[in-house]
DNA sequence: ATGGTCGCTTAGCGA
């Protein structure tokens, strides 16, 4: 089966790429971010038209996340929207167990510049989901924590590493937040099945950054051990991204095998 | 060369 990850940059703009995308991989579950449009505006017609159901938690303009999934697997339990105890008015978090896999799909805080207001909610968002995760994977012996991070964990996930030296998605302090949700028992998906090649998810629009291959790894799949035992293959979605007016961002996608 | 391009909403913001 396969589970991913795509931040689509507008909803509304590329649902004719996720519905494309559903068709050619028929992902069990496909977990989305930045749908920029309220859940009431989803298009969940066209997502149940190819045998696909959605949990969506979205607002106007900014954030929005929803997890797609094969209606084949029945009706997913405890979705939670919310990072507990955490008050947070922007729609960031869509969580739901699919059988035996706990499943959360995330947009985290981008952060704008290391001296801003928005990279001190990020460093808080990040605190809040630490403390969240630590619970779930307490609770859930098959976990997925995916989406968009906003974090480079390392320098061999930037095109330049020393131009964004110390800049936001890339400080000691981001890659310090990401080790330590690693540290909970989870394992990158893709670092783990491609340990060297870069993989990065995002590319500038501007500059022509997908063109001259200026990217970076910041879209991420997380998996706990009880899955990793499963997990066959792991794979950044170039294509994707290559398409007509497509999002800045590529879908990551990972196969588990069977129990 | 210190910008560039998208998307949302309509001049400026967020990424």
């Amino acid at each position: 089966m396969i589970i991913a990850t795509w931040n689509v940059n507008s909803l509304n703009v590329r649902m004719p790429q996720v519905l494309a995308w559903l068709a050619e991989w028929r992902p069990a579950i496909l977990g989305l971010q930045e749908l920029k449009q309220t859940t009431e505006a989803v298009d969940v017609e066209a997502i149940r038209s190819l045998g696909y159901e959605a949990l969506v938690n979205g607002q106007k303009t900014y954030n929005g996340v929803a997890l797609i999934y094969d209606a084949a697997l029945g009706a997913p339990t405890d979705v939670v929207t919310d990072i507990p105890d955490f008050d947070d008015p922007q729609r960031r978090v869509i969580a739901a167990t699919f059988g035996s896999i706990r499943v959360i799909n995330v947009y985290v805080v981008n952060g704008e510049a290391i001296n801003s207001d928005k990279f001190a909610y990020k460093l808080r968002w990040l605190a809040a989901l630490h403390a969240w995760i630590k619970q779930e994977r307490a609770e859930y012996d098959q976990l997925v924590l995916m989406g968009d991070f906003n974090i480079a964990p390392t320098d061999a996930d930037v095109y330049d590493p020393e131009s964004f030296r110390g800049q936001v998605l890339c400080t000691e302090t981001e890659r310090g937040h990401f080790n330590e949700l690693l540290s909970l028992g989870l394992t990158d998906a893709l670092r783990y099945i491609e340990p060297t090649e870069p993989n990065y998810t995002w590319w500038d629009y501007r500059a022509a950054g997908f063109r001259r291959d200026r990217g970076l790894r910041i879209d991420h799949v997380l998996i706990s051990e009880g899955l990793r035992s499963r997990l066959l293959h792991a794979e950044v979605d170039r294509v994707a991204r290559g398409w007509e007016r497509p999002s800045d961002h590529a879908p990551v996608r990972i196969t588990l095998g069977a129990d």
